[in-house]
DNA sequence: TGTTTACTACGAAATTATTCGTAGACGACT
DNA sequence: AGTCGTCTACGAATAATTTCGTAGTAAACA
């Protein structure tokens, strides 16, 4: 499943908070762009239809959690993002990115363990 | 500038087939999915009027042609999707991408080698 | 010359995504 | 009880994307 881009700001937001009002997640949101207090809601409602989210209706307000997580819709994006702008080629996406020369050093280290890691033979 | 998924598809074609008629799009187009000729021509239409392809108008058919590299849009996607999904850490794509085992050795020593060029501190 | 074929142009339907206004419910507070 | 603030539900406008049908034009050909 693939988040639409408004989806993923909100999935972003419970993430990283964990379970939230929509009144947590649109305060969130409002820091970075202007976005109506419905807008928010409605399209956490829709997550909610789509499975995307589940809520608990502890008292007045309900509470929002995501049922994907992070890693599986980063995964999901990057795999979709190999195969239809990079033709399949995993590694010429990371080359790609390394070459954005934005990787602090300790990111680099633990870069070059993992492909110490990595056994393309198994 | 992003393109859309069908602009994406179109693109593709362009970047590896080079210069082509609406024709020899939507031939290739349909290797991988219906679509109708006309749906393929009045995108490339908008296309063009985006300034994402240019045309000659050869003969009685137009040729087409990328205005964007390759690389160019798969910077901007990478960059887009660090964004979007990875919170800004770059190293955590690359992470995701190799994890997923679809590297071969070349590539990995490929991506060993740059990872030798770079310097974190320049 | 008349018909078929291949092309472009263009309008518009269909679909998906985003946005927000309005209404109704419920608790808190006076 | 009446009013205010906060919440959900829901309809619907708007926008962006994808889709294709129809019409017109011109070359190719029988």
């Amino acid at each position: 499943m693939k988040p639409t881009d408004a989806e993923l700001e909100i999935l972003q937001v419970l993430w990283q908070k964990g379970p939230c009002t929509v009144r947590q997640v649109h305060d969130e949101l409002m820091q970075n762009r202007e976005i109506g207090y419905t807008t928010a809601l409605k399209l956490m409602q829709i997550m909610h239809e789509k499975g995307l989210l589940s809520r608990a209706e502890d008292n007045r307000s309900h509470t929002y959690s995501a049922n994907i997580t992070e890693e599986d819709t980063q995964r999901t994006l990057v795999d979709r993002l190999v195969e239809t702008a990079f033709r399949g080629s995993a590694s010429k996406l990371v080359m790609q990115a390394l070459g954005q020369g934005k990787a602090s050093r300790e990111e680099l280290d633990e870069i070059r363990q993992l492909l110490n890691q990595i056994n393309p033979d198994a």
